[in-house]
DNA sequence: TATGAATGAGCGTTCATTCAT
DNA sequence: TATGAATGAACGCTCATTCAT
């Protein structure tokens, strides 16, 4: 998915420190958003002077993109195990709301990222695997809510596109006030919202 | 609002020009971030140079200010004659998300700004009504929502602060994809969101 | 011939600081190598600040840009003008290595940069203009040789690629040394170059 | 002829192996200049990582130190054995530019770079050899000439000191395209070099 | 009102060099 | 002998801002 590495001197180093240093990157991009974090700044974070992240990693935009792309591949392999799992359209929806919830609770800093600043990047080349995600993301979702509303699962009466972008939103926007370790697990928290975005906040008359 | 003008200096220009301005520049910060966005790219977009802006503005960060207190003030215009009115609960929430999404409509790019920049900036003194205008939407939204579990209107078996969050988010996340002319007018986008937020997605057993 | 200018937004500026400045950073540029010269070096010379330079300039590969093909279009001028006059081999050598010799009196700093970095900027695809040059440059001389030997004026016995190789590099390694304003005017220079490449450095038996 | 080594630490590693590096060092340092070489480079070419050349040279600098200075106590071997020889100023002139052409052929990497970089780094105390060995040479070269013009061998009505130039440049610049095992011998591209400089390229009246 | 030219701080990045292993 | 990881200084460049005109 990232953009193929070119000779990747640095992709050779360990794996651990990388890791290490992803993270740290990760919640500073997250913390203050990628353009108005300094290089420096996360080499000060990582107890490192600006000029050695150079040793591990290509550039400032080189992190973001494997910040990003790995997100993307972990995300893809939940949501690819839950379409393929053969479930009705209100089964498959819960199981994608959860396993959001998981990813959101597991790379929070890349998903807060992510709602940033995939708009802007989506249009750079290096970047192209976001609007293929994007794209993938609306027809499994949008997919999913015709067939719901085919079999009568889902109401009819609404504009499904408006449904799809409220329900995608619904979840993801969790991301820029969740934090890991609260007093709810990705789990309750999904059957929380999908009892809201299902049935929803009025008591039935 | 906004912080005192040290010198307004600049305060004489005259306010239909600054009114353009500062249209302009909140498309640009949109479209592309404050931080991303340049003086420059504002100034060539108005058709000046980047040191003229400096005749209308005290600063980057001001024009900023300007547009975010604006559409705050604006948007407390139409908030507080709701909940001014004595609504119920149900009529309340139904008239708080129309007149959000009202806002949506008329102050895009703005809600936009918001959206992306307003946790960071929050921080900082000049831009501290953010933070009072949060807190007193919280109230009015997290009041509004228990007086109605109270009386019956919302359910009562939802984490409330959850509930909130989700009503919120929902309906400001909107002004992501908003496209101002079309297809759906702001109302008709309040009606079905609160449609979906009341009643839920899923057909009734 | 350089790079089509991208929107130039800077090649307004007027263009006498321009001149200025360019010959600023040629004669660093020749003084200490093109690579080995700091952006900050010029503006030194020039009594500015680096960034300053930026607002005339894209970069400080357009300011070599701009320098070399100044010089080429000159040179051009000057040996089109030589070789449309119709001359025979001997006076067109002749007036050839005129014309270069008063190019290197006006355009000393840019004819050693040349001498020393075309090799390696020939390769880039901005400093293409490098390589048709040189191709032109290969022709017009080689041609001119051939001319001389066909018709007698010049040796047969020689191989006639290391006459052309010769006589080039006799020419223009001379910027390496020349300063203008010494004893000999160029054309006296190119006289006695002349005597010696035509007739050589020792006595008639 | 280099400066002495400071802690000659890294002097105890095997000759050969210094030989190699100093080899590929000197030929990436003809093809992309002294400056433009990173340290890296030398080292990838040389199948080991940029640091691992600090064991056997204290510095990049020391690397071109060397290949210059025993390229010079080459070229002195050959020049005094000439000058011994107790010959005419013609045959003196004939022997020091096939010899000159054979150093070419040799050291076809460290002529290349001497080119190119002895001029600035002359400057520096360190490199203070190559001064030393320019004056040497114009005094070998230009008491050869003015012998030769006192006993009529060469022209008296020539500047000598441009004369000088003209041989000099003329026999050295050939290393910037000379390529070893080309179709001409060394001795063959003096032959005819010595035949253009000492006779001309015109035919005779 | 706006321009043209400059400032100055800071940014992402490079690179020769060091050093414990 | 060589590696892996880091340093620190410098570099080309950007940009908000200033100010005389």
């Amino acid at each position: 998915m990232p953009a193929a590495k070119k000779k990747s001197t640095t992709a050779s180093a360990s794996p651990e420190r990388r890791r290490e240093l992803l993270t740290i990157a990760a919640d500073v991009f997250a913390a203050h958003g990628y353009n108005a974090t300094t290089v420096r700044r996360i080499a000060d974070e990582a107890g490192m002077l600006a000029g050695s992240l150079y040793y591990h990693f290509d550039s400032k935009e080189s992190m973001l993109d494997e910040i990003l792309s790995s997100f993307l591949t972990e995300l893809w392999d939940g949501y690819d195990a839950v379409l393929a799992a053969g479930l009705g359209p209100r089964e498959t929806i819960e199981a994608l709301v959860t396993e959001s919830f998981r990813e959101i609770d597991r790379h929070r800093a890349a998903v807060a990222i992510y709602q940033k600043e995939s708009k802007h990047l989506a249009a750079q080349p290096r970047f192209g695997y976001l609007t293929d995600s994007q794209q993938k993301f609306k027809t499994a979702w949008l997919g999913t809510l015709e067939r719901g509303v085919a079999d009568g699962a889902f109401r009819a009466d609404l504009d499904i596109r408006l449904t799809y972008r409220f329900v995608r939103d619904t979840v993801w926007v969790a991301a820029s006030w969740y934090r890991p370790g609260g007093q709810h697990s990705p789990e309750e928290i999904a059957r929380q919202y999908l009892s809201m975005v299902l049935d929803g906040i009025a008591v039935r008359a």
